[in-house]
DNA sequence: ATCAAAAGATACCGTTCGGTATCTTTTGAT
DNA sequence: ATCAAAAGATACCGAACGGTATCTTTTGAT
């Protein structure tokens, strides 16, 4: 790997944490030189401006948030384990996210919704996927006995990625990660509840 | 009411509007000059600072919000169309929410978690009194033996509020209201499959 | 060791930022 | 109708913005 290659990525690094804290509008080019300890000329040799940079660090948190999400997955053998594995990841969001700053996909939905269409076709596509995840974990459940036959999955998917976003907002909000707590509880109890296939 | 009461309020309604979109940072005095009409020198009479628009903007957007909600709830006569009643103001947010640019507590909390603490110390303040608002709901209905008397209260709030932030964040993002919808659906089913008092 | 290419620092560009001082206009009580 | 007070427009401030041109340093293949 070229040296140019590595900072071009320590920028990428750099820039992500910014972002993901300060947000796009709120973090300066200044921000990014006082992080990266790179000048400004050294900068714009790796990018034609701001915006990449955004886009780059974008997917760059994304992909520490998902390798996180993926491994966290892998290490559970049922599907209600590895829903609830989803949460897990974020259960101390207030001192250790799994990227600083929270949820990448929240913040830049959030702000990008009515301002940044490129950021927001990244977060757009950063929410398929994650929901392809969860939908593809909950029709195991089905295939497997763990779930009813007559889940609607699509509801499911969405009820348990709304609760995940919403607990995080109120964690972080709140400064206190009880929130995330109640909801990883609320949910456990609904997929007992709810969920599991009834044995007669 | 004097006139300048009535253009200072003029500045409120329309900076809510903007900082509810774009956000803090990413609105300028000229967005505001432009969006009001009127120029630096007549805004700076009636603000100390950009902040102090902000603040009040703020208070403004939420209390539209919360009309809008009291209002909403006051129609219901049981808990579980109350707790309902939360969602279905938010159940058309692409096209009509009840705030121009979405739930004015969702955008503040997540732009001013990691910058600006005044306004992020608003957004608490606000997450509260939500979450007291669907707390006296649910303590109401196990009183009145809508609900099962051991419900965790604290859980059910949390839980309710996050779906609700959650499903915000989705539809917003995907620019279709389907996760709002479904999500309403969901804690309906969830509230009489779990909530509801058992009659024997 | 040489030396072109790659990388990065410096210094600058015009523009926009939030904020202020000053001047003009409008308002409304008398 | 008068006229002081309130309101608002104009013009400006220094600083910070995103971005670029140019110069110096570093890199690494030969």
């Amino acid at each position: 790997m070229k040296k140019g290659d590595k900072t071009r990525e320590h920028i990428i690094m750099k820039s992500a944490e910014l972002f993901n804290q300060q947000g796009f509008a709120g973090s300066s080019l200044n921000d990014i030189i006082a992080a990266t300890g790179i000048q400004k000329g050294g900068i714009y040799r790796h990018f034609h401006n701001k915006d990449e940079i955004a886009l780059e660090a974008y997917n760059y948190a994304a992909s520490i948030v998902g390798n996180r999400l993926s491994e966290a997955i892998g290490n559970e053998e049922s599907a209600t384990g590895r829903l609830l594995a989803f949460f897990r990841v974020y259960e101390d969001v207030v001192n250790n996210p799994p990227f600083i700053g929270g949820c990448p996909l929240q913040n830049t939905a959030v702000e990008s919704d009515d301002t940044h269409p490129t950021l927001r076709h990244r977060a757009q596509q950063g929410l398929f996927v994650t929901l392809d995840m969860i939908k593809a974990i909950i029709e195991d459940g089905i295939k497997n006995g763990e779930f009813k036959t007559d889940l609607d999955v699509d509801a499911l998917a969405t009820f348990a990625f709304s609760l995940l976003e919403g607990g995080i907002m109120l964690s972080k909000l709140e400064g206190s990660n009880r929130h995330m707590h109640m909801n990883i509880a609320s949910l456990s109890s609904y997929l007992r509840q709810c969920c599991f296939r009834r044995v007669k």
